[in-house]
RNA sequence: GCCUACGUAGCUCAGUCGGUAGAGCACGUCUUUGGUAAAGACGAGGUCACGGGUUCAAGUCCCGUCGUAGGCUCCA
């Protein structure tokens, strides 16, 4: 299926573990049945196809379907188009739109199509794969045998390959509730081997509300970027003296991952893992083993030499568990084993690819792997899932939709291994009543998995959490253990990631909470604001107290005034500010405010400090 | 990696026709000691991403490199 592909959920060798694809749901094509501006965006597909033609005659014209929120057009013109373009496009639209053009369907012979298209290289292309029983992507339904029935729409002067549906004219578009967005490169069917055409999106809604509430929606989003509120919050960097995808985390966004870390690590503990930690380097005839420099070479770093031997930088941890493993002889009763590792792990990733927090060369995974007996497998799934909902509701973080992905025609191991650990996985997925998607045939060749995303507060979806069987690594390293048989056997082994990797964790933290971080990450929580200098020694007093009661409080000794320091915090989103002058300090109280803006008034020390651990305990 | 755009002070940005660099914030000093989102004055701060080229003269025009953004592709 082709969104399948888009969805992030091809097949993958190896555990991606949160460093998969971002849901880039925008791109999706979307289905006539399921959208009702399928037929709005489409048409203004065509419209927009006929403004570039006028302004390009000689110009090809690809495909142009409606996607979310908008549509896009691909385009082979003799020049380079600007953004300047846009605006007389949208003109010559809007021109358009007035002239009322009924949208004229008909059916014609793949012989006619020929004609009519013959100056046009792209659609002969597509109508010789439609003659074939394709569709226009080039996917073939085998029920579509002796060809797909061919049709055109046409308004006005433009007649266009399509099966529709459109609007019945023009007319029915309101010029003010569609905007042109931007112009990329895009590959002819999406081939980099094949020629880059030149795509322009538009978005399209019913009325100028609808797109004045959808422009809204993207200002917000840029306001909650994590990149621009990782400078203005002063919580991480990337340089370019380091390099591209190489995060450096600034002592407040650092204050933020240690928190969510030690949370973690003791959860990790409760739940029966055993914290290990491996080296970053290992030696060739290791990947050889794990079979990653036949299937992953292409993301991983060129080795060093060392005294002659190949060294590479470990792109995955599961090898070196694996070692950890091997060290003993294992017994069925030793098993389960759940090794846990904060796993720093580097991969090649092309530059055009990276983005901020969420795809970067160098990022540490909240890994573990899971080494158990084939009848444990059923229970250890059910505890990952679990525990992977238990860790991200914890970041507040409460809604998710489930992936399952199932055995695909290529596989390792034995089918009745796959049956049993697919059945796991689903039976894992509906005890907690979450809702999934099956992916059949869209598990790697090693094994079935589960994906979690998590919707964000503005709805949109993170791949974070995986759970992953590999029925291929014990197999190449040969992994066993003693059962009561006394014969050895072959362990089942779970790859898992929580988090994911926490610099992508990070960076949907930052987005969801809008940089506002509920009290128990907030790197400061207090900010004591003394009105004048002769405050500063209680001031310090309090300061001292509220660090022995285990709170993160900076004093604003700056010569600003209060209304300056109340400021500086309230943009750094500091949770609580404790405005400290001489009635508060003839008191022994401080008077609250919070970041809300709400004003709680004077009170004394220990009522502020009771409130803020029950906060900080509460996680609220 | 590919397409397009962009790269000027720590940050956000201006810089016209090619004529040797500007603002606000932040920073420093001084004055001001204040009651819930910015007190005032002065000052310092630049290899205009980097490297070439054109020109009497380049932040500005051209080429290359690096980086960033939005896409594409990739995420075996």
């Amino acid at each position: 299926m082709l969104t399948s592909k888009l969805g992030g959920t091809t097949k993958q060798p190896f555990v991606p573990r949160g460093q998969g694809a971002l849901f880039l749901e925008f791109l999706m094509p979307v289905n006539p049945q399921d959208d009702p501006y399928y037929r709005l965006r489409h048409s203004l597909a065509h419209v927009m196809a006929q403004a570039v033609l006028e302004i390009f005659p000689e110009g090809k014209v690809a495909i142009g379907p409606p996607i979310e929120h908008g549509f896009y057009y691909d385009f082979d013109l003799p020049r380079s188009l600007t953004p300047d373009d846009l605006g007389e496009i949208e003109a010559r639209m809007r021109r358009i739109i007035s002239g009322n053009y009924p949208f004229i369907y008909r059916v014609v012979s793949a012989e006619e199509a020929r004609q009519l298209f013959k100056d046009q290289p792209y659609k002969l292309e597509l109508i010789e794969g439609l003659a074939q029983g394709a569709d226009e992507y080039g996917e073939l339904h085998p029920d579509a045998n002796g060809g797909t029935v061919i049709s055109t729409y046409r308004q006005d002067t433009f007649e266009d390959l399509c099966r529709g549906p459109h609007l019945e004219h023009t007319g029915q578009i309101d010029p003010e509730a569609f905007k042109l967005m931007s112009i990329a490169g895009a590959y002819w069917r999406g081939n980099e081997k094949n020629p880059q055409l030149q795509r322009i999106y538009g978005t399209a809604w019913n009325n100028k509300a609808e797109l004045d509430q959808y422009l809204w929606r993207l200002e917000e989003a840029k306001k909650r970027d994590h990149r621009r509120l990782g400078k203005e919050l002063d919580l991480f960097s990337i340089s370019d003296e380091v390099g591209p995808g190489l995060i450096l985390w600034h002592p407040k966004g650092a204050m933020i991952r240690v928190i969510a870390e030690d949370f973690a690590r003791q959860a990790h503990l409760n739940a029966g893992y055993e914290w290990v930690f491996s080296p970053h380097i290992g030696r060739a005839h290791l990947w050889e083993t794990s079979g990653h420099l036949d299937f992953y070479k292409e993301n991983m770093y060129s080795p060093m030499d060392i005294e002659g031997e190949a060294y590479y930088a470990k792109p995955m941890n599961c090898p070196f568990h694996i070692q950890i493993y091997k060290t003993h002889l294992r017994s069925y009763r030793d098993l389960p084993r759940r090794y846990a590792e904060y796993g720093t792990v580097y991969r090649y990733e092309m530059s055009g690819v990276l983005h901020g927090l969420t795809r970067v060369r160098g990022f540490t995974q909240d890994d573990a792997h899971i080494f158990c007996r084939p009848d444990q497998v059923e229970e250890e799934i059910g505890r990952a899932l679990e525990f992977s909902l238990y860790v991200l509701r914890a970041f507040g973080l409460n809604e998710f939709t489930a992936y399952l992905s199932t055995r695909p025609e290529k596989y390792v191991g034995r089918p009745e291994d796959w049956d049993r650990a697919t059945a796991a996985l689903e039976r894992a997925v509906e005890a907690h009543a979450l809702p999934y998607q099956r992916d059949e045939g869209g598990g790697a060749f090693y094994g079935p998995k589960i994906d979690l995303k998590v919707h964000d507060a503005l709805g949109r979806e993170w791949q974070l959490s995986t759970i992953q069987f590999d029925f291929n690594l014990p197999e190449r390293f040969g992994l066993e253990y003693i059962g009561e048989d006394g014969q050895p056997h072959r362990p089942y082994m779970v790859h898992r990631a929580l988090m994911g990797s926490m610099e992508r964790f990070f960076g949907v933290l930052i987005e969801h909470f809008a940089g506002a971080f509920p009290l128990w990450l907030a790197p400061v929580q207090a900010t004591l604001i003394p009105i004048t200098d002769k405050q500063l020694a209680y001031a310090e007093q309090v300061r001292q107290q509220l660090v022995a009661a285990g709170l993160r409080v900076e004093i604003d000794d700056s010569r600003d005034r209060m209304q300056g320091k109340i400021r500086r915090a309230q943009l750094q989103k500091v949770p609580y500010m404790l405005i400290i002058g001489a009635k508060e300090q003839e008191a022994g109280a401080v008077a609250v405010r919070m970041r809300s803006g709400e004003d709680l008034g004077p009170m004394p020390l220990a009522e502020f400090v009771a409130r803020a651990v029950q906060e900080v305990q509460t996680r609220a």
